[in-house]
DNA sequence: TTTGAAATTGGCCAGAC
DNA sequence: GTCTGGCCAATTTCAAA
């Protein structure tokens, strides 16, 4: 699909607060707030827009501490043992990467009792692992929603 | 700050689908919308909400390449390192972590020879690291925005 | 244009003291 | 009896479709 630039200026408009109404993204853009009606559903239609969320700060909901979780996967086991990492519910992104891991994770924990907890009796006790390391986040610098547009 | 079970059904909501109306938040809790518009604006206030983003996909908007990056910084440059890590377009998110590396980014690119040259002329010449390793992205499995609640 | 949502106001009610 | 906080109804202003 293609994308012009005024795709491109909604999309900025929605990834940076996607609650702004469509007739200030209108002003904003200088169109008619139908267009953007008319654009922001061609969007979601194409899989532009995959969806909205609110930002929820993780510490205020009981959730301290965050990690990645690097993993090495045996051979013919894949699908199922990602299967049971999806049902953990710390577990909250699954990646398959190449590098000195097969899978990253992230996951969050309420602390770091719970994180230990999480990796050494939810993920290490998931059969089809042969090794594990976990790299704590001491803390976030820099965080973009999504790509640059 | 405490959260009662009617904020965090309210934070469901809105995680889930950050543009759903007030009026349908309130139909669902059972509560009335004036009720829910004084709560949102609390857990705006309180910073438990810090905001809302539309989910875009990256690959539509030409981004078809993304990595998890691993950094050694050396002592005593860290700050300066991280300034500079952060004036780069492609760089998304910057950690700073226990374990293996003390950074681990999450970027993305057009493409790999865009990656290459992110890695190689933008990252590697930043002065103040030692070492880094590239983890690409080969598929991301499983995905859910912000903590459970 | 009509239908509905956002945001504000004022007031009600219950529990704290 | 008053204060506090939480909730609702009604209104008006504005957005969605």
């Amino acid at each position: 699909m293609e994308l012009d630039e005024t795709d491109r200026a909604i999309l900025r408009i929605l990834q940076e607060d996607a609650r702004t109404p469509f007739s200030e993204v209108a002003r904003r853009i200088d169109m008619s707030s139908a267009t953007v009606h008319d654009r922001v559903s061609r969007l979601e239609d194409e899989g532009v827009i995959r969806g909205y969320h609110a930002d929820i700060d993780p510490k205020s909901v009981g959730y301290g501490v965050g990690a990645f979780v690097g993993l090495r996967v045996e051979q013919g086991r894949e699908e199922d043992a990602l299967e049971r990492l999806r049902g953990i519910d710390g577990v909250r992104e699954i990646h398959l990467t190449t590098g000195e891991w097969d899978v990253i994770l992230r996951v969050v924990a309420a602390d770091t009792d719970r994180l230990r907890e999480l990796m050494f009796e939810r993920i290490a006790e998931t059969e089809g692992f042969s090794r594990s390391q976990t790299m704590v986040i001491l803390g976030t610098d820099y965080e973009q929603p999504g790509p640059p547009l």
